[in-house]
DNA sequence: ATGGTTGCGAAGCAA
């Protein structure tokens, strides 16, 4: 099985490029990311076309996730049914082939000062709650998406770049560790050590092609499932503009493979 | 150089 974490920023901007990187590569489960779209408008034809059913969480312009599945789709949750959904629809799950799979797209948090970073730690802290009560780390779950936190310096181009701002904070990757340590494994890790490997370049400056980026979109696996992964990758090649010409997302979708 | 770009939506904010 072919499991995708890909944040799109904008699906109605990305359908095409979606679609053609979707027939070239295949994957089985497709989780979106800032989908920017109600429920109602999502394009679930364009998909069905290609194979997939799909569970989408969204309210209109901002944020909203979703679990496109070509090998069945049951069970699909929106939302952690909490105060929680109050910071945007950001999580939705449901079960394809067996695997329980969550896509998430977690508060950006703006800034170390902003009342939106505690706001962060708090949704982060909810997520391992909700995994504490509804799932166990002996199933065969994916909890992947756009964490808007890099695990460690490996994950940052220039970690002093980063020394007053969100996504590399000793709390913030603590609050991801805690998620972790519930019972996963970042499955990329399992397969690469080096740093410098990104999922995320800022549109501005340039900074694709001078490699100032960070890791920070993930697929958190629990280990029975992690121990059958054959391989991870990011796909950089589609952050580049398309060889049919669509505009790419400023992430690059990442892709697990996965055995049984 | 607090710059630069994209998306949404029609000005300025979020990322």
């Amino acid at each position: 099985m072919r499991i995708v974490t890909w944040n799109v920023n904008s699906l109605p901007a990305r359908l095409p490029y979606v679609l053609e990187w979707a027939e070239a590569n295949g994957p089985d489960v497709l989780c979106l990311q800032e989908t920017k779209l109600a429920d109602d408008a999502f394009p679930e034809e364009a998909l069905a076309e290609l194979g997939y059913q799909v569970a989408h969480y969204g309210d209109g312009r901002w944020n909203g996730v979703a679990v496109a599945s070509r090998v069945g789709l049951v069970d699909p949750v929106p939302g952690f049914g909490s105060a929680l959904d109050e910071q945007g629809c950001r999580i939705v799950a449901a079960t394809c082939d067996g695997v329980r799979v969550h896509s998430v797209y977690v508060p950006n948090g703006r800034s170390l000062d902003s009342d939106q970073y505690p706001l962060k730690l708090t949704w982060l802290a909810g997520l391992r709650s909700y995994l504490a009560e509804r799932a166990k780390p002996s199933e065969d779950l994916v909890v992947c998406g756009d964490f808007n936190v890099a695990p460690d310096d490996r994950d940052v181009w220039d970690p002093a770049a980063f020394q007053h701002s969100t996504h590399t904070s000793p709390q913030e990757r603590q609050a991801l560790e805690a998620i972790v340590d519930w019972g996963l494994v970042d499955v990329f890790r399992r397969h690469h050590d080096e740093g410098g490997i990104f999922s995320w370049w800022d549109y501005r400056a340039g900074d694709f092609h001078q490699g100032r980026g960070m890791r920070i979109d993930l697929a958190l696996l629990t280990k029975g499932l992690a121990d059958r992964s054959t391989a991870v990758a990011v796909d950089r090649n589609a952050r580049k503009k398309s060889a049919a010409g669509n505009k790419p997302s400023d992430h690059a979708p990442v892709v697990v493979d996965v055995v049984g």
